[in-house]
DNA sequence: GAGTGGTCTAGACCACCGT
DNA sequence: CGGTGGTCTAGACCACTCT
């Protein structure tokens, strides 16, 4: 009898997806599982552990496991093609739920290095400083995303977007006011495990992924004039993208 | 003391990030840490277990745990844009050595009811049935993604798509030949864990995201003609995305 | 206070890897 | 073969939640 904990597991997984146990429901705690099984309290807790690390499960303290919900909140990269674009509003996830309120914060603008990676995204001489803006999202009280934009401080020192509220439509506005209107854009997106201090950052619970993306944005004079690093609540978000031809 | 694992865990990683254990070294091990720390087995794995679910290191039994190594493949959704775009080959990520081979195994065509979501996508009547193109992709003998197609059956039936080789331009071409050409598309990205079944397919080592991505082509005339759900390996993976406007 | 999860110990046995 | 990871047990003590 072997493996007992993935059985277990395996268990607990078939009664999940049969529906026997809904999103929200306790599942079968440790004592329980040593009960019906007649394992040792720690394979039991390994048997949970396995739940939890796919995701499919989340722990309360003092209170009991339970299996976990998902709503995800839509990220529309480019909401124009989204919105004159076929296929809108369709999505394999039920994330048509969204527009749910953001709000900021943890607001931090300062002017320092930027990291070496950004300063080569930037086409940054050395030693040229940049405006970070970072700020977290919260959404219905959970954070859900942190995200920091970097810009290069010779162009913006002088505009609002030093300023905590950089004014009618964001920093976006005020680098067009400066000619440096961003018209192109590029993604880059990864989905890792998140460090320890980025797990209590976003409140994530055990088993939840984060994604990273990475925007550069540039003027139409194919200058990069903004990076922003975004590290999102995997459990929380669906990115969704419209491409042509 | 207690908060043991994590203590050593932290000790671990601290390690890592300062380069003093670089990439595909050995990380203490069990019997090691026991003796350093003068913990039970149990305790000095659960501290190497955080590690590995972490994703920053790798067990290989027999022999040792490892820091893992990562190499990402980027998947440019839009290479049209990304060739003549701005921000070619940058990228925060040293993604840049790709174009490793691919090579495609377990292909498998055949005509079956859609899954409900896919039928909705695709705007399907009831009992309409696809044609599905499932395939896995493999890299320096590692399998990366499965990818999975599902097309109207009614419009593609006669055509070489039920073939295993479409041939010259894949079935996109064939598509095309159909009048049927696919002019854009909607992606849909979402990080999670997988499901052990999908961990094997893929070969995932413990900690390792997957991405799911489903993608949804239209033909000119804003038709659904083509629904692809894709799971790929996120430690192998760096989705890259160049919006305009 | 009873019930639940969180962490740890000390020892056992097995499976696999490399020499 | 010795070293390493993989799994399990039985029991301990703690921290938190809920009623």
């Amino acid at each position: 009898m072997a493996e007992t904990a993935r059985q277990i597991a395996d268990d607990l997984r078939a009664r999940i997806s049969s529906g026997e146990l809904t999103p929200g429901d306790r599942v079968p705690g440790e004592p329980a599982l040593v009960r019906e099984y007649g394992v040792a309290k720690e394979t039991a807790r390994r048997a949970l552990t396995l739940l939890v690390d796919e995701g499919l499960a989340v722990r309360r303290r003092g209170s009991g496991t339970y299996v976990r919900e998902f709503r995800p909140i839509p990220r529309v990269a480019n909401k124009r093609l989204a919105e004159d674009g076929w296929g809108a509003g369709k999505s394999i996830w039920d994330a048509d739920l969204g527009d749910r309120q953001y709000t900021v914060t943890d607001l931090q603008v300062y002017e320092s290095e930027p990291p070496r990676q950004v300063a080569k995204l930037l086409e940054l001489d050395e030693s040229e400083l940049v405006v970070v803006r970072s700020r977290r999202y919260v959404v219905e009280g959970e954070p859900v995303q942190r995200a920091t934009s970097y810009l290069p401080a010779r162009d913006v020192r002088e505009s609002p977007i030093t300023q905590e509220n950089p004014g009618e439509g964001g920093i976006y506005g005020r680098l067009a006011d400066l000619g440096l209107k961003p018209v192109r854009f590029t993604e880059e997106l990864r989905a890792r495990m998140p460090s320890q201090e980025e797990s209590s950052l976003l409140a994530l619970s055990a088993g939840t992924p984060v994604v990273e993306i990475c925007r550069v944005a540039f003027t139409a004079n194919g200058r990069p004039i903004e990076v922003n690093q975004m590290l999102l609540d995997a459990g929380v978000y669906v990115m969704r993208y419209h491409l042509e031809s």
